[in-house]
DNA sequence: CCCTCCAGTTGAACACGTTCAACTAGCCCC
DNA sequence: GGGGCTAGTTGAACGTGTTCAACTGGAGGG
């Protein structure tokens, strides 16, 4: 899942929550981020309560409505924080693997074993994500800055992967690939197999129908419905509405 | 593509809240049902409190929890109510069209129209869908009969149209429509376009792309990988009695 | 006729997320 | 040094969803 960086969702809202502006009020700010985190993952996100942030943080409750409009602000911090680590892993990933089918397992798979400790509570992330009024919402204009960042991302696995692909699937290629991970993360947050067999199966599997999809897609034989479906993605933007 | 079953222990809700035994608490958990979705249409769901629904049914506020376990609960009867409105809105399209493509269309077109009046409150859907905790995802137990109706639509959906198809994508291709369904959905949820344009622009587009590719997946020509993508329906479902 | 029983009903009470008017502390300008 | 100015801070107060111990009403048995 992608939300936008903490920085940036502040600046896009009108009525954002100032950041600090003074070195007392980023301690206070890291106080309280740390606490949070601390206390999610203790306790979970729902028995979390804001007095119980505050008090660990050593600050008074309304503080903490100073540097986060919501509790839900709360877990922009952790996504950041995940989406840093996430970078880090799929970093090797990508220098080895060179074909296309092996890059984007190992991403996925890297994606979901390092959200792994947090798989009980994720799925709320996903769940602010995927609500229309929510800024934490991936499609939302705020969001824009960091689903470009997601997208290219895939720019850079297919770049980097030996293929030869049609120009104009490959200008929307990223964007598509970008959703079939959104779908691979809302299966791995159902998915309560021992050691989340499913989900390794669904990626092992998913993953190489893809690849074939995508080499079809590319044969010059389809070109019309490729055309088509490409059509249907400028009519709508893929990114939706 | 199914998402992995819950836990079984969870299944056996303990505390179920109790149908009415008798004809008054009939009559109460009418009411209550009528208040809350009046007002959810009226004011939408974070604007509309227990509170308010309890007065407006001439209830205690207490009651409405004697008959639901949470608000969230309530939006389960929207669901209900709502689909069978669906269900009468497709009859006659589906007695009229006979191609796979105009039942498609129908359906769907029908489905975002009968919504429309929700639409504000709607994604709260898409929220439960993504948090697998909660009994309004579609994917849980309690919504297993809802699922299992929508899919059978899918089948007669089918069933009514010209065509010849392979044995074994015919079984899966409900569960797959149904899915294409729920993506409709979300985008509708998020578009915000004058008359939900871009929506209906979805619909035309992508039913008849769909419409193709399973004319191309019923190539022999291309049998391997329709087997390919079966087996990985097989591999992450659960095994149903 | 009264007693028992229990589905149904009640509203006060609770804990929570969130808001807000009032306060504090450090910095800058005169 | 004093007088603002404002980022930062405070906790009481509000409205919310939810819980619960107490109550009610009417059906059925004696």
């Amino acid at each position: 899942m992608n939300l936008p960086p903490r920085d940036a969702a502040r600046d896009a809202a009108p009525d954002a929550t100032p950041g600090a502006r003074t070195s007392r009020g980023e301690e206070s700010r890291q106080k309280i981020v740390d606490a949070a985190l601390a206390l999610f993952r203790e306790k979970g996100y729902e028995d979390t309560t804001m007095r119980a942030v505050a008090e660990r943080a050593g600050v008074a409750l309304g503080n903490a409505y100073y540097y986060f409009q919501s509790k839900e602000h709360l877990l922009q911090a952790y996504y950041a924080r995940s989406h840093e680590a996430h970078l880090e892993r799929v970093k090797p990933i990508l220098a080895r693997e060179r074909t296309l089918e092996g890059r984007l397992k190992g991403l996925l798979t890297a994606k979901i074993e390092g959200e792994e400790p947090y798989h009980r509570f994720a799925g709320l992330l996903f769940k602010s994500a995927a609500d229309p009024e929510s800024p934490l919402n991936p499609f939302s204009p705020e969001s824009s800055a960091t689903r470009q960042a997601a997208t290219a991302l895939f720019g850079e696995v297919l770049a980097g992967a030996k293929l030869r692909l049609p120009q104009d699937l490959k200008a929307r290629l990223p964007q598509l690939l970008w959703l079939f991970e959104m779908s691979v993360i809302l299966f791995w947050i159902h998915d309560r197999s021992p050691g989340r067999a499913r989900t390794h199966a669904l990626i092992e599997h998913a993953t190489s129908l893809v690849v074939r999809l995508i080499s079809l897609a590319s044969n010059p034989f389809l070109a019309p419905l490729r055309k088509k479906a490409l059509r249907l993605l400028d009519a709508i933007s893929v990114a939706g509405p």
